[in-house]
DNA sequence: CCCTGATTCGC
DNA sequence: GCGAATCAGG
């Protein structure tokens, strides 16, 4: 193989356009070896192994759907949070109240006047009872 | 295993 | 100087 001007010319703009060593080897009529052993001892611009290097652009922001800061998850809760669950267990976003609890009670004091309606009656007691795990 | 380029090494 | 072989990264 004798690298005449032409074909070190066509190699040069080859290169420059982009096209790889197996590319610019195939149209040369070489190996890539050839091409990358010519193109290196041309001192022509060596890229490190530009491997998949493909840019995504970003069109539109970044929707960060974060949660609310006052969302009270499981792991939020302490011993004096409010256990008042907030919606349903089974649907995201539900949280907990997290309001401060009534010393012994699970509840803040407005959730517990819910909770335990009127101290005594024993009636209709609408919340459900915050116990972890599963319930359906 | 495919691809890429880089370097080594015998010719 | 040439390029296959080998190495190295993805």
């Amino acid at each position: 193989m004798v690298w005449t001007d032409e074909r070190i010319e066509e190699l040069k703009v080859l290169w420059a356009e982009g096209l790889t060593t197996g590319e610019i080897g195939k149209r040369l009529g070489v190996s890539k070896n050839a091409v990358v052993g010519k193109a290196h001892r041309l001192g022509l611009k060596g890229r490190p192994s530009p491997i998949k290097k493909a840019k995504q652009p970003r069109p539109a922001a970044a929707p960060a759907k974060e949660p609310e800061p006052k969302m009270k998850t499981l792991v939020d809760l302490s011993a004096n949070t409010c256990r008042w669950p907030i919606g349903d267990p089974r649907e995201p976003g539900f949280h907990f109240c997290g309001a401060p609890a009534i010393p012994g009670k699970p509840y803040c004091a407005e959730h517990a006047a819910v909770a335990y309606v009127g101290a005594g009656s024993n009636s209709h007691k609408v919340p459900p009872p915050p116990r972890d795990g599963e319930a359906a």
